[in-house]
DNA sequence: CCGCCGATTTGACCATCGTCAATCCCGACC
DNA sequence: GGTCGGGATTGACGATGGTCAAATCGGCGG
């Protein structure tokens, strides 16, 4: 994972008016009277990043709020030098919410996984949006809620389910059906996933072969599932091989 | 673990005047103008629960926010039997923000670890106070983002460090002092820490026994630490700041 | 003071997962 | 076609933490 090229900023454009147009259309903003975007957005920008970039590092200052307008990102958490995927976002989520509200250093660093293009709204005028825009603030609530969620989801599954369980729940997550099978592709390397799961690489690797007996095959990034309500049953109850 | 007192809901009481006062104290309502309040808590109610009772079980629908007066309250989750603690709250803090926020059923259920007082807020009435009230909003929206932020570390202490590592970054959570010695009153029984740092109670005793290479020296439910800055050195989190 | 019950501790043993190193695979680039 | 390089896989081994069982501690009612 080259977190080579990390530096140079490119230049950061502000808000061109079709911009505007593609921005009310995430969650977040959506369903917000039209007036209040143009006062939200007048001090945003948007900042394109190559793959590998790090948009910012845990530890530094939240100094804006930042949407994910294309591309994928990967928030990634260290500790004395090790590091892990806490969670990999998708076009349309912002991110940071949490630090940009308390004001507080990131707990997480942000790697672009993929080239990307994000939107930065600044500290200080959002805070005056949200209080001067209800809706925003439930967008924004419900936003922080469900990523929340999200990771209750994931501190029950690191304290009480194996490696081998926690990837059977990330390749359910990855289709919308609940049963029959399922051929996928894998969104991201490998190593992405093992950190996004909580083991090494070599670890994934070996999970994922130990997988076939609940009728997981992977060939390279594609993954089928024979059954799906078996890989469900499988993670969500018996710690017994069978 | 007991969860066998769990049923029998004894009397809610709607609000008392001198209650109200009370409530206004906590953090979430702190600095609210005080003609909101009353219609944000007209349709509270105050809950008694006794040590050990369920206030309420992963799975259940989410009514009503909930504000802890008075005890503590543990936050479990549970899956394929095995049980986990993932949050422990003490009297002041409102909880399941998410839930409610989102109208999914919890993802946790709540066990009062000593006797409490909860204060509950319906589900609707709270929904239109924050869109009525701006300044509630961003108080939910800072609890929230409070609490999202502790989970994070939660998520990268569980996927980086040891349980050692784990164990000793919650007793540097029990004091506010970074250097010198401490000593210090576990304020849970182990069973409860166990959970809460994510390992089962054997391991717990064993890793207790492990730290008094560290400077830690255990006594029934007495910690002392010789050196504070050493043990911060020992789980290394430099990286985790507040 | 005694006995009981739950919490805690200890020991023996084992499964899971990490570490280190070698190898393989596959696409980019001569 | 050949080679280079990073990701992925495999093997060997060890450490961490879980499991099961027994022993011990501690509080509490009788």
């Amino acid at each position: 994972m080259g977190a080579v090229l990390t530096d140079l900023p490119n230049p950061p454009c502000p808000l061109r008016p079709e911009e505007v147009a593609v921005v009310a259309q995430v969650p977040l903003f959506a369903g917000l009277p039209a007036e209040s975007l143009p006062a939200i957005l007048s001090d945003a920008r948007v900042v394109r990043h190559p793959r590998g970039r790090a948009l910012f590092r845990q530890g530094d200052d939240a100094r804006a709020l930042h949407v994910l307008l294309e591309g994928q990102v990967g928030l990634t958490g260290s500790v004395e030098g090790g590091e892990t995927v806490v969670e990999i976002l998708d076009a349309g989520e912002a991110f940071i919410i949490a630090a940009v509200l308390t004001g507080k250093p990131f707990l997480m660093g942000a790697t672009a996984l993929t080239p990307c293009r994000v939107l930065e709204l600044p500290r200080e005028p959002l805070l005056n949006a949200i209080m001067g825009t209800p809706h925003l603030a439930l967008s924004m609530l419900t936003s922080l809620a469900r990523h929340f969620r999200m990771l209750v989801r994931e501190v029950k599954a690191l304290k009480l389910q194996t490696a081998s369980q926690r990837l059977a729940a990330y390749l359910l997550g990855l289709t919308p059906r609940q049963r029959g099978s399922a051929i996928l592709k894998l969104p991201h390397s490998k190593g992405v996933i093992a950190r996004r799961i909580g083991v090494r690489a070599e670890t994934l690797s070996r999970v994922f072969t130990s997988l076939r007996d609940q009728g997981v095959v992977v060939d390279g990034n594609t993954v089928a599932i024979v059954d799906l309500a078996r890989l469900g049953r499988f993670c969500h109850q018996g710690a017994d091989m069978d």
